[in-house]
DNA sequence: GTTGAAATTAGTACGAA
DNA sequence: TTCGTACTAATTTCAAC
């Protein structure tokens, strides 16, 4: 789950073979967290930021990338400065058995920037940019509720942007916190069971990072 | 709005002077294409896939940049990959008067990816990317629940990503579709004069861009 | 806004630890 | 695996047109 258009988990070709890719280390995070906040650093530079040597740093720069871990570089942009500046939400309600199609028009829409299935009360939730408030009127009207898999539609307009990170990586903790490693949990501790339970077999399942 | 930790519309000092920036013609938004494909390109490559010489991208690039039009470079990465298989969305009930503290709590939480205020039956959308949906369970109950401004929330799971574009641009539309002009609206045309006047006015909102 | 040449920097390929 | 260095190729800068 999770993949984007189907180019992750299970791209490879043999079936069986999960692609499992590398177990990623400290200095693989360090990696993405300097990219992530400067995705046109030099490996040079990067080598230094991590505190690795340059061949070093090419060498698992290659592996992350022809691993699939990172999947490309981007930019980030100014919505407002691009022209777009409303950002609206569509929550959708799709006729069941018509996913297939419900898919199939949203490649035709490259106004979307993202979309999601979801659960809960709707079934997708779509994020459009576009240049005014009656463009959002008309893209939901004509565009998505004429597409027969969309059932129904709820829009929210997003009247800010607290923040957005490009992603986020298992080593970002709040400031204060402390790495939560799966204790041994030693026989007798003095904790309320019920809890204790419910936090250990939460710490156990993080450990197996994928096939979720 | 729509503006990120308010760093873009009125960034500068002097209040009254609203940072209109560039105006974008057809050469930027290329540029853009080409960076969301790809944000490492070396800027000669980059001048070539648009068409232009080497020091009119250069003198472009920087202006996008220093203009903040482009406000960074980042990679892309596979969440599963990186140990981080689940993704749900916490719409957020924020209790009135308490906006400061809300939004000051969620710089304390690296974990977030994204933050949106929007219209509509809640007030806030969070997206979060954790290891198990055990920890998604234990930030909301633990973490957001705690929060004196939160009133109340409602999870939902992301069960697939049907498409993450980085951003769009107003160049983007669909396959078919021409590029809509704002018409000079020749006296006379035949067109009901009701919808004729609803696009109008659409299109004449999208030439000012700005001071949504 | 364009082209061309110089200086800098990046990427690659080794052997050694 | 990781490091250090030397080699090669590319990019950025700067100048003139």
């Amino acid at each position: 789950m999770a993949d984007m258009s189907g180019n992750s988990t299970h791209e490879g070709g043999q079936p069986g073979r999960i692609g499992i890719g590398l177990e990623l280390d400290a200095t693989h995070l360090k990696i993405l967290e300097v990219l992530r906040e400067n995705g046109r650093i030099s490996v040079a530079a990067l080598a230094e930021r991590v505190g690795i040597s340059r061949a070093n740093a090419y060498t698992r720069f290659e592996a992350l990338r022809a691993d699939g871990t990172i999947k490309r570089f981007t930019a980030e942009i100014d919505h407002v400065r691009a022209g777009l500046g409303i950002t609206a939400l569509v929550f959708v309600t799709v006729r069941q058995q018509m996913w297939r199609q419900f898919r199939a028009q949203l490649a035709q829409m490259p106004e979307v920037e993202y979309c999601a299935i979801t659960t809960g009360q709707h079934d997708a939730m779509i994020q459009v940019r576009m240049a005014d408030v009656a463009a959002v009127h008309t893209l939901v009207t004509e565009r998505l509720a004429n597409i027969p898999a969309v059932k129904a539609t709820e829009t929210v307009f997003i009247l800010d942007e607290v923040l957005k990170r490009p992603y986020v990586l298992p080593t970002d903790r709040r400031p204060g916190q402390t790495v939560r490693r799966p204790v041994p949990d030693p026989a007798g501790a003095e904790v309320p069971l019920g809890k204790m339970r419910f936090v250990g077999a939460a710490e156990g399942r993080a450990q197996l990072q994928q096939d979720v």
